[in-house]
DNA sequence: AATGAATGAGTATTCATTCAT
DNA sequence: AATGAATGAATACTCATTCAT
């Protein structure tokens, strides 16, 4: 696991249990658990599972440490034995989700070979699929719904993920600028045209849509139709009909 | 205070102590309103209001019921004379807040006398200066945050709020495209391109921008930014360009 | 209740709740407590003479903070309402047992009509009746027994306890010196024959004599056994006799 | 490691794992003692010197037994492996710590050769050599704290300490007045004249000392001067005076 | 109607003890 | 014999809720 190159800075005071941090979301297949089994090194992760879906269900104050162990089919001693506290178990949730992919992405996106639409929509599908669809969205809601609780964490948040990803946006659209494939544009607003509909699937995701009695939103659909909205705009085009008729 | 109409469909399994939001010892017979008399009556109000900031702020069980007190003033039992309960403060909070502006609104829209572009932008900025700016905005964010440990409020949520806009917002885009002005959309993805940023801004307010240190938002400009990718995308014009040339 | 000059030196980095100390051992006979009896006036000190109880009894660690509220009369949470924590309950209860009486007894001692002797005499035999016998005594057999765990109370003690009782038996025996009645002494050493004696009789009383099964000391007779040695020596006089033969 | 003889009544209600005293495993027949041996040996008394410091210190609650087993250089479990249980453990502690030197010093005293002020001068100075100035004072100090807590140990400690203790400081002042040399005394009470200053050394010592900010008590020349004031009292001599005169 | 003292169920955390290795 | 991961009962402390005044 990567950690983002910052996480440091942000333990000065509160310093997060580092050993906690194994292996993120290792889909490890539920074997079935002996009672009093060793596995030092498993435990972190499971905990950090187990919690990350809790918190981002519940919210950090309605969330029992009980029920974390729990869920990670350990015991409340356990948990303590990991994470010095609840605060420690939650920001380690946290830091520990956010593998900084934008390293990468940069690196892809840079050799992205076709032009910026095409662009465009491959960022945002892939987006999708790479953090949208996966748990890992879930640090977002959390986030949002707990910064002001922890406004430590949401600046490092911010620094690490937002910040990352506004710049990676902003790269792209300034390609197609660059390439003429894009009008100009007001960068600094037009990045959120992308990344609002990202934060507003994400919340949707892990708010509204588990209770959603009626409403359903298909993400994929959605970001497809957004890109194209954003690409061509909703304007009927006079002066082409014009042209053209 | 305007009770949205369904509220009542709400109160079927978890009733919310709806002397709470009605005038309290209402037996006592039309007196002259003295002083003290209009205070008694501000009191659920002011109850209200600072449950409001303080479960926007710290969330449902991050706030406690002194806090809230002392906030409106007054004492922590003084709070039980008008709530039942914690959760019936949370459910009192919500519903007040939630006054169906749709039906003014849809008369307001239906009246509109410019063409479709305009009333778009209207409405995206009249959203904002009378909801999005507002305390009101607050109700989103913890919805956002809570609804799945109040999927009942949820759900009314989106049928008192959601639903509505969604249906507003829908109007005015079918608007557009009766009249020609806009190109055929999928409307039902269309939508959340305008409610997305409504909702964008309204956690961005609540969470990330009470503890920014960098990045700040521009919210009037960042919607009209947002209108204006919506209405004309940011895509070249070739043709356009080509027919001028 | 005079709270000792230096108490608030002591509270710079752990405050200890001051509202807490009210009148200290005031033997309110038990009257029949009501449920839920509203007397915020009677809890402090009910809880300070509980909690020094069980404090002398069991030590700090050893007593449970529910078994002093129990034994007070009220709930757990009652006694968090007036300390703020455990040992916020334990430096009160030191502190407030510790009234200087030592300007009085300096005044007492110093008006004192008699020889020497029956200074002594006096002196120690009005400590047992005003502190030894009472309850008050356990607050040393507290202070010795928990001085390494609280050492910043341990010196407090000293301050304010140790140090002026040395005080006051070095002026008796410097007094009975100036008065040809004392042989000169090693005062520095001397005052401890007298300090002795009453340490390992609070000690024992509070220690050993509970569970004693069969050893029994009379603190009276050991007091006035020991005075009696200290004036005379235990020495028979050769040339007393010598001279008489 | 001397076991006091009476060690067993101790054992009726609350039995100690004398296990955890004897060699453990002694199954094993005496093989040659190889150095890995030789520290299985020492384990059990490296857990018992470190606790004995740690309970002295922070008493019998206040202690844990992972910094027991810390401070011996073993791990928690193999702490169990000598010691069933903590209270198995303290009570170890305290028994393993009280060999009876009493025979050896009956004898000792019984031979000696002086006259009774010499004898009771070397018996208190050897005392505080053998005892008082080491490790095993604290076991009073632990004894005078925890006795309530521990009612069967306290008189245990009583019979097998205090007794005899009491009994041999008895024959010293009983040989004095036998030879004239002491005055007819209250021996009851008279023997405390020594035990006091004993126990207020040990409790000094392993309390007040360690945080003493001030005052310092040389025991060596304190205890001299406890003699010397014991002996001859404080008392001027008027009569001899007189004689003189 | 308003207060605030009192309550006790609930929760985070500790730590003696167990046990598979 | 030794380890140290795991346990869960115990305990300090919190906070929604009650109720006498």
């Amino acid at each position: 696991m990567t950690l983002p190159v910052a996480a440091d800075t942000l333990l000065t005071s509160q310093s997060v249990n580092m050993s906690a941090t194994a292996t993120p979301h290792s889909q490890t297949p539920a074997e079935p658990p002996a009672k009093r089994e060793r596995r030092k090194e498993a435990r972190p992760g499971e905990l950090l599972e187990a919690a990350l879906d809790l918190f981002v269900e519940k919210g950090f104050a309605g969330t029992r440490v009980e029920e974390v162990a729990a869920r990670a089919g350990v015991s409340k001693g356990t948990l303590f034995l990991y994470f010095s506290s609840k605060e420690d178990l939650f920001k380690a949730v946290v830091i520990d989700s956010i593998g900084n992919r934008f390293v990468e992405w940069n690196a892809e996106f840079e050799a992205f070979p076709g032009n910026t639409t095409e662009l465009l929509k491959y960022a945002m599908s892939s987006w999708w699929e790479r953090v949208g669809a996966t748990r890992a969205s879930g640090i977002t809601k959390l986030m949002m719904s707990e910064a002001r609780n922890f406004p430590e964490l949401a600046s490092f948040y911010q620094r690490e993920v937002m910040e990352p990803g506004r710049r990676l946006i902003r790269k792209i659209l300034q390609r197609g600028m660059d390439r003429g494939e894009f009008r100009p544009l007001d960068l600094d607003n037009a990045v959120y045209s992308c990344i609002a509909p990202m934060i507003f699937l994400m919340m949707w995701k892990h708010s509204m849509a588990p209770c959603s009695l009626g409403v359903e939103i298909d993400p994929v659909a959605y970001l497809a139709s957004q890109v194209d909205v954003m690409l061509h705009g909703v304007s009927a085009r006079p002066e082409a009909s014009k042209i053209k008729g």
